[in-house]
DNA sequence: CGTATGTCAGGACAACTGAGATAG
DNA sequence: CCTATCTCAGTTCTCCTGACATAC
């Protein structure tokens, strides 16, 4: 059994999880919490539709997602004046002490998780899944959503 | 975002599973079902609690996989004459036949997944992730409870 | 018209928690 | 008494489907 890639891939996955579950409970926050704030905050605001593509989270979860996010006043919601179907959504301030608040956590875990291995080997791994990653479904473009396939329209900055 | 090694795992194992949801999804199995059925052919019977540490799987999740694979009659339990708290759980003949189709679905998958890796950068990728399964949890031995600690008990063909 | 967007209701899996009954 | 085994009920999280109203 340890010897399925598919097999030694979830378990390894679901360590990962558990130990961001574990570093997150305290402050309430869940991986999809992070995931939105650290795209808002280093890819700049973003329509959902945009952030979903950009984050791999399927547009329904993000709007419970966001929901729990605006509640807590890390992140706005406004209506896009260009266009009256989008939602810009922007980090607010405590948002982004939340965000590197979370993005220590993050990093502390990474280490935990990686210990046995060595910075090569770190490297190794992370380029491995990282050519799987977009081998398959494509980074995050598509997944979401039947995603677009016609012209660009000008939205470049919304859509990452 | 994709540079966390936590991220890109989640990913990659979320992909691997949808493609063992859609390669299982004529025959109406699932993750559990194989997982269980390849533990039993390959590793001969065992009572439930050494069945979970096996494969990983939680007791309580146990119950009702194994009431599933029963109840199509790729499974059999019987009681332990000697313990009586235990089950040993066994497979049956349409099970073997039924965990060799799931095999080798499971091994096109593999295939599939792994596809844009040479055969030495796959070996790379388990080698790396089998260390880091190894050196957190340990393999399936603790996770799925409490755990025996003290003396080992004359059941070493049931603990595998 | 067809497509994108945001929203809601709900399902599938895997992983996990807690409690209880029975047996070693 | 304490621990192991099996069972049941219920929760969380991520991922996913289908539907709907609105706007482009």
């Amino acid at each position: 059994m340890d010897h399925l890639p598919s097999w030694l891939l979830n378990q390894v996955s679901a360590h990962a999880q558990r130990l961001i579950a574990e570093g997150f409970a305290a402050t309430g926050a869940r991986g999809y919490h992070f995931r939105l704030l650290d795209s808002l905050v280093t890819d700049g605001p973003a329509s959902q539709a945009a952030l979903g593509r950009r984050t791999g989270i399927h547009l329904s979860d993000l709007v419970g997602a966001l929901n729990e996010l605006e509640s807590a006043g890390f992140v706005r919601r406004a209506p896009d004046p260009a266009d009256k179907r989008r939602n810009v959504v922007s980090v607010t301030g405590t948002g982004r002490e939340r965000a590197a608040e979370l993005s220590e956590r993050v990093a502390a875990i990474q280490e935990e998780l990686l210990a046995p291995l060595s910075r090569p080997e770190r490297d190794q791994l992370t380029g491995l899944l990282r050519r799987l990653l977009e081998h398959h479904g494509t980074p995050a473009t598509d997944r979401s959503r039947p995603a677009a396939a016609s012209r660009p329209e000008g939205d470049a900055w919304l859509a990452g």
